[in-house]
DNA sequence: CTCCAATCTTTGATCCATCAAAATTATCGA
DNA sequence: TCGATAATTTTGATGGATCAAAGATTGGAG
């Protein structure tokens, strides 16, 4: 059985591999996620390789094995199961869910995480707009533009929220205040690249401006 | 905070107490309890002494101090609710929750149980018909008599199985195939002191005889 | 091409939880 | 009361995860 940590780390890889497929991931961006120093990573990644569940080049960092990534799936799979079950069950917030799930993950037997699965309905996304790995470990490919996409190519274009691609407290509480959390109806209505911001317009005209970086992390579908 | 394994040794310290009263729990029985070697048990009721969560004599084993019991019902409490939670919410069977529950009473956080007792109507009692602990940590004592008993007391009389007080899942899958699981009707029949054995009737005419041992472990009020 | 700053690895140490085996203390039976 | 036996504690060691600080490597900027 992977340890706890070992669990972290394997997840933590496999989603900057998500962000920049291909490359390796660097020591030091591990050392930041995990809140850890790096020369604690560096060790790690040496007992992962040694496991056979990632490729450690030194200085060059890290890519997941196939074995690796199964495991990461696996527990990607438990926390947004864990994560829409404490939404959609026990009517937690959306917004605090995260690190709940973030503890729960290393405790759930399979047997629980099945009873969850079937609960929900075999769901396809967590309550981030995030796709949830099948009990097979396959991932449903998700292809939503983001807001600043969309601002450079249709202005006006009415969409739904249907995703959020940042958990960190500070953007969720940015997300719940401007009003967009996942399934809000949003429009972009202009685009200032100087400025580096965009204006939306969502429910009963309520308006919001938004930089360009925070667009990027809010993914949307047309309606 | 108090790390996972310190939560387990103050449960396991709670219990044996209740079970005993006013008795310090051995070194070696918390070895067992544990699963430890009673080296491990000797070094860690040292630190939990020096931490003021138990009075420890050496060779004359433990007793919580106020901030452990504290402490060890906090335990308790998540435990059970837990328990509850995930036979009546998530359809778990009630002779599976208590390992699942081993587990996750490290994992939740105050919110988390909170929201949990709010969804069960604030239970008295846990799927095993063990109490469970208030918010403010109050015990509501139970008073039921056990089929031992009220086999020297009471032959004939009509009850129904309000606890079993023995999670192991040998007992448990005994009571399961006896069907005596909380909430069932049962009469004791016949008391057989030479033999050490307690003839019982149950739903629709079946009959089953037990051990006096496990007979004291089967808790059954009035009907 | 060289050297500096940033990044990464190494080294030596700590803490927690644990074990095996040796040493100590208690206790019970004769 | 005296050992023998059972229970407990001590000792020395290990594995996992971590840190701080010293040393090595790399990749530009000039």
């Amino acid at each position: 059985m992977a340890t706890s940590t070992v669990e972290d780390y394997l997840k933590a890889i496999l989603l900057e591999e998500e962000r920049e497929p291909g490359v390796a991931v660097a020591t030091g961006r591990l050392a930041t996620l995990l809140a850890v120093t790096p020369g604690t990573v560096t060790a790690m990644l040496k007992t992962l390789a040694d496991s056979g569940l990632v490729a450690y080049e030194p200085y060059a960092g890290a890519q997941l094995t196939a074995a690796g990534r199964q495991l990461g799936l696996h527990v990607l799979r438990r926390h947004r199961l864990i994560e829409l079950f404490l939404v959609q069950i026990v009517g937690l917030d959306w917004s605090e869910v995260h690190d709940e799930a973030e503890r729960l993950e290393h405790a759930v037997s399979e047997r629980l995480i099945e009873r969850m699965d079937e609960m929900l309905d075999r769901p396809a996304v967590d309550p981030h707009g995030d796709p949830i790995p099948t009990a097979t470990l396959k991932v449903r490919p998700l292809a939503y533009a983001s807001l600043a996409d969309l601002g450079a190519a249709e202005i006006g274009v009415r969409c739904r929220v249907a995703r959020i691609a940042d958990q960190s407290p500070e953007f969720l509480r940015l997300v719940e205040k401007v009003g967009l959390r996942p399934g809000k109806k949003v429009r972009v209505t202009a685009l200032d690249v100087a400025a580096d911001t965009l204006e939306i317009e969502l429910d009963r005209g309520r308006r919001a401006s938004l930089g360009l970086r925070a667009a990027g992390k809010i993914f949307v579908e047309r309606v």
